[in-house]
DNA sequence: TAGATACGTGACGATGG
DNA sequence: CATCGTCACGTAT
């Protein structure tokens, strides 16, 4: 504990790691929280570990595991989902519990939840996530008999963003860059005398030691970096092995923890005790950003519209920014400390344009999750359903307990009216998912209660389920997550805003999924085929009113207005269907029901032109793929493009530019003719080379390509053979890009051309595709503008 | 250190002429 | 050499 911390009697803080011990004395949970007066840590000591079994299988239980010290079976006034009563078993340590767990599979006893980490039982059965009220007897010092409870703090975080420079080839590190609140400084072996921003260091130790130091001195309560843990930290962590130098980076000069990734043996977690390391990617997945490439180049050119001091994209060899660096810090070691604070600075401005500090409290305030976890649907969805389960007087069954031949089917994807239109409108449900769990009550336990109720108190499902009108769980958390988001929209809280639409969402996926205890097709069943419903019925109130429903997909309508509309007019004629339509839905439900409607259609998107494409070679409208335009009535006219080419990374540059160029010709009503011609002409006279570059990752290893090779692995294999050639190292495996491009020879990797452009190749497989699709819609095509155009020469 | 299904497209590679 | 089933990828929601 730390001796430092005055106390109050209640003390708001936020929990920044939590670690378990076996101890003499029992299993110890060790806390560190950050509050107004500064870091603590916690300690709990003495406490259980714990799994269920079924009271039937008791007398078996006592007798295997009788003989242990530290044993304890206690009948509970719970059940499993089967009626079965059910007793705890507690133990002294965690690795009791592993071992009894292990006896009682190999003797097929069923325990239950006995996977539930300590740390992560004794929060969530308090309904504590990350905002902790810490109770303890006010005074200085040593804190005693400390209580935790459910708070609402929200923490100020010191954030350390920081980098490394160090050689490609042989691990040296050069330097180590630090950017917080307060201070931007680089640490740079070399000698000279410490100017600016830079210190310099004699050698590798004195860097690791100066860099220790500095954390200590900043204490930080968040690392923040990019491919942080991967990268920066595993490489700092062996040197200071090969030093024998402690990384001693935690609070309290704490070590860090490494886990290996069972999934991927390169991919490690760390914990640092009294500090959160959040990396930038990861982050920024959590938070829902995607980017055709999460190089921090790519990303800050994107979001914040500059990019790193030295990159690779303007030069041919993949290797100039690693020999550059490694160039700077034996030339020119100032311009290298800037390029290494600079990368810092990139980070922190991601971080702080995207709001990911604030996004990543808030999800582990509503969720319990770790600040840095990535990724965690299943494992928020037990630490939100397990306890209040419990108080229900159920237990939560296994992963595999639920099995069924039945399988849920996914959203409803209209077939569409291809061409092109005016005036296209589109409503959609607001969070359909979410609101048809909280309308019909899609909950297990309440599936679970409605077995028990009268017809009055329960509300269909499909797939022979019904649920409870009253007594649920889901529904219930789910009403309190909307009641904070509108608040939060309120507010102007955009992180948390954010965090509660993706938590609400990842609702019905945990459903879906056989790796969740309470995964049901019953469930995910009747909130899809409830959804299927409401759509098929919402087209059939559009139509009454007269308008044609041209498509639609899961949560959403397209309406055509059948001839040009203003966005005023478009607008009210809109909001009087979705009026009707939510009104419909508030009427029916509570007549058939009794339930009140939280179901909620919004007019979105007044799209003046609007184009459907065929699916290639037929006359049937597409699905996922269209394109509609914008015009706000000031002057700006924008494109949106769903599933075309152009939002495909794995089409040409040139491809989805030709689109984007056409599109807004013909939306235009201009001339296109000569455009496409023109294109065609300068591809063949070689003014578009730099634009015919393929992108596509593969999402295998090499050798695991044998069914069939596509391209981008046959480029990736002929480069491979090379690379042995040459005696130069492996660069394509499981998860790697390739750029490639498709030559008379075939495909081959951009390093590794030899071969000419098959320009051909790309009129037939790319220009023409993408016109066609438009083109085929106002009776004209490729075929009609080229062969017209060959007639003139 | 386990959210889901639906869909379109292009290329591969087997098949049969 | 055209046809067709399948694989692979990226995307919509």
């Amino acid at each position: 504990m730390h001796s430092r911390f005055r106390c109050d009697a209640v003390t708001p803080g936020f929990l920044l790691t939590r670690q378990w011990f076996d101890d003499r004395d029992g299993v110890r949970l060790d806390f560190w929280l950050t509050t107004a007066q500064g870091p603590i840590s916690v300690s709990i000591h003495r406490q259980q570990a714990l799994f269920f079994v079924r009271q039937s299988d008791v007398a078996r239980v006592t007798q295997l595991l009788g003989g242990s010290a530290g044993v304890d079976v206690k009948e509970l006034d719970l059940k499993t989902f089967s009626q079965e009563p059910v007793s705890a078993v507690y133990f002294a340590s965690q690795q009791q519990l592993y071992r009894a767990r292990d006896l009682l599979a190999q003797n097929s006893i069923a325990c239950f939840e006995a996977d539930i980490r300590p740390t992560e039982r004794f929060l969530c059965e308090r309904f504590i996530t990350a905002s902790i009220n810490i109770d303890a007897e006010p005074g200085e010092g040593m804190l005693h008999d400390v209580r935790l409870q459910p708070g609402d703090y929200r923490p100020d975080l010191e954030v350390m963003s920081f980098d490394i420079e160090s050689d490609y080839q042989s691990d040296a590190l050069f330097s180590i860059a630090f950017v917080t609140s307060q201070t931007r400084r680089v640490l740079m072996i070399g000698d000279g005398p410490d100017q600016d921003f830079i210190e310099y260091v004699a050698d590798e130790r004195s860097l690791l030691q100066r860099w220790i130091e500095w954390v200590a001195k900043i204490d930080p309560d968040v690392l923040i970096g990019w491919n942080v843990v991967n990268f920066d930290l595993r490489l700092l962590h062996r040197k200071s092995q090969l030093l024998g130098l402690p990384l001693a980076i935690g609070r309290d000069r704490g070590l860090p923890v490494w886990r290996q990734s069972q999934a991927d043996r390169n991919h490690y977690f760390v914990l640092l005790p009294g500090r959160v390391v959040l990396d930038g990617i990861d982050t920024l997945r959590s938070a829902t950003y995607n980017f055709p490439s999460f190089a921090l180049e790519a990303v800050a050119r994107e979001l914040l519209g500059r990019g790193k001091l030295i990159h690779d994209s303007t030069h041919s060899d993949p290797l100039f920014k690693a020999k550059e660096i490694k160039r700077q810090f034996e030339q020119e070691k100032q311009t290298l400390a800037a390029y290494n604070l600079e990368d810092c600075q990139l980070v922190w401005d991601i971080f702080e344009y995207a709001e990911l500090i604030n996004f990543s409290i808030e999800r582990a305030r509503l969720t319990g999750l770790e600040m840095d976890r990535a990724g965690g649907s299943v494992a928020a969805f037990d630490n939100l359903y397990l306890p209040r389960l419990h108080r229900k007087g159920y237990i939560a069954p296994n992963i595999g307990d639920y099995q069924s031949e039945l399988n849920a089917p996914g959203g409803y994807v209209m077939d569409s009216k291809p061409g092109l239109q005016d005036s296209v409108l589109v409503l959609d449900y607001k969070s359909l998912y979410p609101s048809i769990i909280r309308t019909f009550r899609v909950d297990p336990y309440a599936r679970i209660a409605a077995g028990f109720a009268t017809d009055e108190d329960r509300v269909p499902g499909y797939d022979g389920a019904s649920f409870h009108k009253h007594d649920h769980i889901l529904p219930q958390i789910i009403e309190n997550l909307w009641a904070a988001r509108d608040q939060a929209k309120r507010q102007g809280n955009t992180a948390l805003s954010q965090a509660i639409k993706i938590i609400m969402n990842s609702f019905y996926g945990v459903l879906g999924t056989a790796g969740c205890r309470l995964h049901d097709s019953r469930l995910t069943s009747s909130i899809t085929r409830r959804g299927h419903d409401i759509i098929i019925q919402t087209v059939e109130l559009i139509e009454a009113a007269g308008y044609e429903v041209i498509y639609g997909d899961t949560d959403s309508v397209f309406v055509s207005l059948q001839g040009p509309h203003d966005n005023q007019s478009a607008a009210e004629i809109g909001k009087r269907l979705v009026d009707k339509i939510n009104h419909y839905w508030h009427d029916r439900l509570q007549q058939e029901h009794g339930i009140e409607s939280c179901l909620e259609m919004e007019f979105e998107t007044h799209f003046h032109q609007f184009f459907m494409p065929t699916t290639r070679g037929t006359e049937h409208g597409s699905k996922k793929r269209y394109a509609g335009l914008i015009d706000n009535g000031e002057g700006e006219r924008r494109i949106i493009y769903k599933g075309l080419e152009t939002v495909r990374t794995d089409w040409t540059e040139l491809a989805r530019q030709f689109q984007q160029n056409l599109y807004r010709l013909i939306f235009d009503g201009e001339e296109y003719a000569d455009y496409v011609s023109q294109t065609v002409a300068d591809l063949y006279a070689g003014k578009l080379d730099q634009q015919l570059v393929y992108r596509k990752r593969l999402h295998k290893k090499l050798s695991e390509y044998q069914k069939n090779i596509p391209p981008h692995a046959q480029a990736a294999i002929k480069a491979e053979a090379e690379f042995r050639q040459q005696g130069q190292p492996s660069r394509y495996r499981k998860r790697s890009w390739v750029e490639y491009v498709i030559t008379i020879a075939g495909a081959q990797t951009l390093e590794c051309q030899t071969a000419k452009l098959d320009y051909e190749h790309i009129v037939d497989r790319q220009l023409t595709p993408i016109a066609d699709t438009i083109l085929n819609a106002i009776g004209s095509s490729m075929s009609a503008i080229t062969d017209r155009q060959g007639d003139l020469f």
